[in-house]
DNA sequence: CCTCTCACG
DNA sequence: ACGTACGTGAGAGGT
């Protein structure tokens, strides 16, 4: 046994690392006589790839498992063998309560795969920081929030001159020759800063979650929030630890198709003396080089960035390359053949390392891919998928989603929400006409249509007020919806009038949410009572945070109601207005209508409903693939 | 660490 | 007074 201690906020803490079989006995002691207290959880391990990183080193993925309180914590060298292990497992189960800083995606989960005690039973019993955190300001740092890591909380609800326990190591490692990276797994399980840090974590987690408490009531949190939040918090876990089969065979063949087209047009960029793909100012620099200026249609100089650089991205190289979004040949100019190579070797490139590479690397032993899903990462409550990076796989071309598969008997199933964030708005602002025409069954943009421009409305009619209602929702104005939609500003300029008109009621609650706001210290309560903390000088946001935060708890609302009626064992992934999932044959039809089910129902009197589509086993045949 | 680019809803 | 496109994750390059 090695004992440590401190002081932390004035008041002093205690922890003992055990080192010896003998010294268990202590821990356990311990363990019992805290049964009946809310007792903090935390595990250091090999990295964050609980699923493949320990099986990758042929070594045990947790490292230490720290259990305890405000003023006392252990540390039990799981690493060192099946008797820690054991007793670490046996804490988890003989606890309680516990407390951990996003202990549900990541210890929980852990916990689960690597020490025998199940993601069901640890959840049953858990607070999680990082879900009271995001309650009480969902902000990053960037937009003005104090930081969800344990480190600015602690810092900002703790102690202010608390370690950085995150940050300390980190500078540990580099001494040592590690990197931030390589230091997880590289650093003597028995290194004292290590240790102390690892004590440290679970004291701050559980004074930490003792000020989340205050600080949610004297802000007045929803209280209903919190066990809503974990059960989808334990949710999205479940369909983490599913995981999604990736076919490897074809998965390789693609990954040489891509290395192979990325090489071939490289021998052109090369050619007009482009040696790096990612350097914007080089590909600049030699498309002027081939004569072209960069002045598009209409304009009077080359696009520049934020920062004054002649803008090279994807929709400059399609109009330099002769090309329509669909990559087709427009006929409006001479292509240019080093735009036409760039943009071939750069989608290439990122198929390749952003998607295919991270299949490949973080597939597990068994053929799994497991993305972690952060069910509160935006400012808005919407989650966001890392690990792969799922939410964001290409939707056009089927050939990335063709990696992804149910098991060998399985079908993808995937039921999207109708027009959600539409829906959202006619419910949160009580748009008269909107609600009339979502009550009728039809099609908002079509309805739209009609009513301005009479029973003759067109195709061109439905795709101007469908962009007008995309700008109502994001808070765009007449120059933007011109520039995104190519159609002229005056067409623009006059849909809008007539959409104003006919929707009177979203203006109206557009600057009736900024006052509400302004006058609440710029927070503003959605209708679930999530706070939303709103930029000063951007306060027109508030329409689009109002609708993508209430749409983000439509979503969670139809996860809980699958949950509950035994659909979870089917589910993979949530993807903002989308549940993706996977089903025997002989059941999907079933499995499907009863997902449409669970996301139908009533907003505001608005009717909210969704569609189900079923393909074959992987998901690329939902775009497409004969598989 | 910032900027730019590109993938998604 | 007027108008403002919203939210993410990830890789490469350059400082």
């Amino acid at each position: 046994m090695r004992e440590f201690g401190g002081s932390l906020a004035g008041l002093p803490w205690r922890g003992w690392l055990v080192e010896h079989v003998d010294d268990l006995p202590a821990f356990m002691e311990w363990v019992t006589r805290h049964q009946g207290q809310e007792v903090a959880f935390d595990t250091e391990t090999l990295g964050l790839g609980i699923y493949y990183q320990g099986a990758k080193m042929n070594r045990s993925f947790i490292r230490l498992a720290q259990f305890g309180t405000a003023t006392e914590a252990w540390a039990i060298p799981v690493e060192l063998g099946r008797a820690f292990l054991n007793a670490a497992a046996d804490a988890l189960r003989r606890s309680t309560a516990l407390v951990g800083h996003n202990m549900i995606q990541f210890d929980g989960l852990a916990s689960d795969e690597h020490l025998g005690v199940s993601l069901e039973d640890i959840c049953a019993k858990s607070t999680d920081t990082m879900i009271t955190a995001k309650l009480i300001d969902p902000r990053d740092e960037k937009a003005g929030g104090i930081g969800s890591g344990l480190k600015p909380q602690s810092a900002f609800y703790v102690d202010p001159s608390a370690p950085d326990t995150q940050g300390g190591l980190t500078k540990v490692f580099n001494k040592l020759g590690f990197t931030k990276e390589t230091g997880w797994a590289g650093i003597d399980l028995f290194h004292p800063i290590y240790v102390e840090y690892a004590l440290l974590d679970v004291i701050l987690a559980s004074r930490l979650v003792a000020a989340h408490r205050r600080e949610m009531k004297r802000l007045g949190v929803r209280p209903a929030l919190v066990p809503y939040e974990h059960e989808l918090s334990r949710i999205c876990a479940t369909m983490s630890r599913a995981g999604m089969f990736v076919d490897q065979d074809y998965t390789r063949t693609l990954y040489g198709t891509l290395d192979d087209e990325e090489r071939r047009y490289m021998e052109t960029v090369y050619r007009y003396g482009v040696t790096k793909l990612g350097s914007p100012a080089q590909i600049a620099e030699a498309l002027l080089g081939t004569g072209e200026t960069l002045v598009q249609p209409g304009a009077t100089a080359p696009e520049r960035t934020d920062n004054g650089a002649i803008k090279v991205d994807k929709n400059v190289l399609l109009w330099l390359a002769d090309l329509n979004d669909k990559w087709e040949r427009v006929g409006g100019r001479k292509p240019n053949p080093l735009a036409d190579a760039v943009l071939h070797a750069k989608r290439a490139a990122k198929w390749r390392t952003a998607y295919v590479d991270t299949f490949l690397e973080q597939v597990d032993a068994h053929g799994y891919v497991h993305p972690t899903i952060n069910t509160l990462q935006a400012r808005t409550g919407r989650m966001s998928v890392t690990g792969p990076a799922l939410q964001t796989l290409p939707s056009r071309d089927k050939m990335i989603r063709r990696c992804l598969m149910g098991d060998p008997n399985e079908v993808v199933i995937s039921c999207d929400f109708s027009a959600i964030e539409m829906r959202v708005l006619a419910a949160l602002a009580d748009v008269r006409q909107m609600k009339r025409a979502f009550a009728a069954g039809e099609d908002i943009h079509w309805f739209t249509a009609r009513l301005i421009a009479g029973e003759g409305a067109t195709e061109y009619d439905r795709k101007r007020y469908k962009t007008v209602g995309l700008g109502k929702i994001y808070g765009g104005g007449v120059a933007t919806l011109a520039r995104q939609s190519g159609a002229p500003k005056e067409d623009v300029r006059r849909a809008v009038r007539e959409y104003d008109r006919l929707y009177p009621e979203i203006k109206r609650a557009s600057r009736r949410w900024q006052r509400e706001a302004f006058d609440n210290g710029m927070v503003f309560t959605t209708a679930t009572g999530r706070r939303l903390v709103l930029d000063r000088d951007r306060s027109y946001a508030i329409v689009n945070y109002a609708c993508q935060s209430t749409a983000r708890d439509v979503l969670g609302q139809a996860l809980i109601n699958a949950d509950k009626n035994g659909l979870l064992k089917y589910l993979r992934l949530p993807i903002h207005d989308e549940m993706l999932a996977f089903a025997p044959r002989k059941d999907a039809a079933d499995v499907a209508k009863a997902i449409e089910e669970c996301m139908t129902f009533g907003l505001f009197g608005v009717p909210i409903i969704a569609d189900a589509e079923t393909g074959k086993r992987s998901w690329g045949s939902l775009y497409g693939a004969d598989f």
